[in-house]
DNA sequence: TTTCAATTGTACATTATTTAACAAAAATAA
DNA sequence: TTATTTTTGTTAAATAATGTACAATTGAAA
């Protein structure tokens, strides 16, 4: 079983480096975007205890995923924001340049190209490909589309890391084949059909339509 | 706290409907998913250990998943496809049929606007805003951009169930918090600033950035 | 100095979720 | 008919996640 893999292991793991949960990585980018928001208030402290009144997590639970990664508190101040912030900045690996392609230069590709916050995350837009005549040429925020072709080779050329997958999704699997073969570490997966990939490829299922259904589910139960 | 009100309890729930883990509302859409698929192939049962195969979750949990909502198995058969397609179709609330509107028409709203997944889900587009007067009056998948101003008096009379938000971060409290007052009973929200709503509207944040922020993270625990 | 207050980091308790195991039911084979 | 196989639904066990409680530490006040 290959899909599902965003929570197991990778067998290459050195002992001395403790995985990081998914639940806490997940938690990590929401304390990154409050703590950012805490910068330039002049403040230089907040407890968990604020955190957690400012977040709805709980405070424990705040100093718990803290703790993961060390002793970052100081105790009877807090946490001192600035080295706070970019300790998380650091182990999100937002220091670490990384180089992205989108896939697909459809709706959804355009908006993502259009996206304004790969920068501060570390990422770099290098290339945009599509298979439709008609769309490579175009340009989006400064990048010509190149025809899907030309992508492995770029990919491989370039050491690209990342691939934002918003193709059609009858493509999906196909293209994912396609990116893997040419050396792609993670998928940034926005199509709606299950993809299979190798276990040590990073794949991130941004699944939108599972909000929709989780609206639906919810909208009903409410209704009974 | 009335963030992360997605997995509390709304406090008028009635005691003989008992309210759907949140665990468990997620992989409802991707069982959902997968059945649909095996509805042309000339099969009329799969097993629980058949799904798990195909679809990485444990049988186990699948089947306990299913017996949540009652008992749809037939012993040493498995499930019926037909069948379990529809349960979930009704499950999720696919049948019911939900209005939406999407609030900014820039390149995520027109992206949304011309998703074609709605229909199946229930969900009918009833109409898209924006505040821009150069994009009001543009036409996006057949429905012509109205004035934001417009939106609370559409909301109301329309009885519109969900909202789209895909405005500016700076702008996404301020929205919500019309929504809300215009009677709105879900809010889909792809910005990526933290949006707090009274604790009976259902709030989906749609976070992209947040699996962004996992693969990097996670290319860099590789990494070391 | 000494006491008091604040707040972390962690040990322990609780709750939630998942897996394992299996009895019961239903079909098929003997 | 009887035994065997399959597979569910459910109970019990294991694992994971979160919350509670508190000792330890630090700074500030007395
Ligand atoms: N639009 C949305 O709101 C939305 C939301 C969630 C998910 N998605 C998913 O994202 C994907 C793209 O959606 P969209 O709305 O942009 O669709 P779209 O039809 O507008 O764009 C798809 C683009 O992919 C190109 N394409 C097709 N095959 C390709 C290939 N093999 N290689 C490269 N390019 C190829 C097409 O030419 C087209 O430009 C779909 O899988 C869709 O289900 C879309
Ligand atoms: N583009 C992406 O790939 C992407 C991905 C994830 C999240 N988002 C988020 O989605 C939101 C929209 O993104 P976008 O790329 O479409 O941005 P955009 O700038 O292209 O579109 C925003 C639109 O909202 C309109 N608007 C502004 N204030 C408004 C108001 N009060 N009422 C109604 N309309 C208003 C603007 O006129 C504009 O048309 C942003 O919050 C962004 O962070 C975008």
């Amino acid at each position: 079983m290959t899909a599902k893999n965003e929570s197991k292991n990778s067998d290459n793991a050195k002992p001395t480096v403790k995985e990081i949960p998914d639940k806490i990585v997940r938690r990590l980018p929401h304390y990154y975007v409050q703590l950012k928001n805490m910068l330039n208030k002049d403040v230089e402290y907040v407890s968990s205890e604020q955190l957690a009144s400012i977040m709805g997590y709980s405070s424990s639970l705040i100093r718990r995923d803290l703790s993961h990664f060390g002793q970052f508190g100081k105790k009877s101040y807090g946490y001192d924001i600035h080295c706070l912030y970019s300790n998380l900045h650091r182990i999100l690996g937002f220091n670490h340049e990384k180089s992205m392609v989108i896939i697909g230069a459809g709706f959804l590709g355009r908006a993502l190209a259009n996206n304004k916050s790969y920068e501060e995350r570390g990422y770099l837009l290098r290339g945009i490909f599509d298979k439709d005549p008609a769309i490579i040429g175009l340009e989006f925020n400064n990048l010509r589309v190149m025809d899907v072709e030309r992508a492995p080779e770029f990919i491989a050329e370039n050491n690209i890391d990342v691939a934002a997958l918003a193709v059609p999704a009858l493509e999906a699997q196909k293209t994912a084949d396609m990116l893997v073969k040419a050396g792609i570490k993670g998928i940034w997966d926005f199509t709606e059909t299950p993809v299979e990939v190798p276990e040590d490829i990073i794949l991130i299922e941004q699944n939108m339509n599972d909000g929709l259904c989780k609206i639906s589910c919810k909208l009903v139960q409410k209704s009974k």
